[in-house]
DNA sequence: GCCAGATCGTTCGTATACGAACGATCACCG
DNA sequence: CGGTGATCGTTCGTATACGAACGATCTGGC
């Protein structure tokens, strides 16, 4: 069938639907914003937000496995091996044996992690209230529980 | 003021910050399903969603620049290049000078690249579909109107 | 106590993502 | 017409992201 008369029957899915309307491209477009934002936020801290994500975490627990931390920010293991490295790199932690598992490697974070940490944790509000500025308080709430059920 | 101190008043921001309270972690949550989703619909066609999007705007527009692909598909023109190499690797796509710019690339979709974005087509309902699969039609419109608006 | 299957972390390969620097070209202004 | 600033696409470097294969280790069942 020649495409003029897929178009005149309007039978071409292709030309009906629009990347403009999907779902994916507006929750991309909004992650990508506001992965923007945090970016411009913490420049001069040299904090990426997955870096940012694992401290956070390790704040809280002082102390997990490597597969843990990536179970809780939602990481690859891959993924947060890499992540992982780099902040050890720059001392923001450190490695532990596991006394109970020989396969685990235990992350906890250093002073130097804990300072870092400390400074984000004073400029985080500002990438929420960026990214969040378009919006008003109910609309806010809605998001955060639509969101939560797709997740 | 001294850490202990803040710790005595609870004043420390890193312990009342939660990772999962943040708009950042959903939009992240959100987004990484539905890839997920994507990825597992379309695995066999071996198409990616950057690249199901640059197919779906060189279908609407027949032939656009790089530059412009990029700024339709929300993609940095250092990405695109290597998403359009790929395209082009596999003959979905096809490179054409642009007489009015000798800068600018042109990049247009061959038969195989129709024919594949039609298979391709068939089957996007169904990524959509489980995406928004776990919230109902009004929840649909408020996601879809909250996005637009942060974006 | 042993072994089969699960789990931990690594490495490799591939695909975005994006800032920065670069060469080529273009557009516009004086 | 000539030059300066903007734009096009590339390349490099870095950081996610994730599937797959791998070795080491753990676990449960027998």
């Amino acid at each position: 069938m020649k495409p003029e008369l897929r178009k005149l029957q309007g039978s071409d899915p292709a030309d009906s639907y629009r990347l403009e309307d999907q779902v994916g491209y507006w929750l991309r477009r909004a992650y990508q914003r506001h992965m923007a934002i945090f970016t411009g936020v913490m420049t001069d801290l040299d904090l990426t937000s997955m870096q940012f994500a694992a401290l956070v975490k390790l704040h809280e627990l002082r102390a997990v496995s490597q597969t843990e931390l990536g179970r809780l920010t939602g990481m690859d293991r891959a993924t947060v091996s890499g992540v992982v490295a780099r902040l050890k790199r720059r001392d923001l932690v450190l490695y532990k044996p596991d006394p109970l598992d020989k396969r685990s490697r235990i992350i906890a974070m250093t002073p130097t992690g804990e300072a870092l940490l400390t400074d984000a944790m004073q400029r985080i509000s500002r990438v929420t209230e960026q990214t969040l500025e378009p919006i008003g308080a109910a609309e806010r709430e809605s998001l955060r529980a639509i969101l939560q059920k797709m997740a």
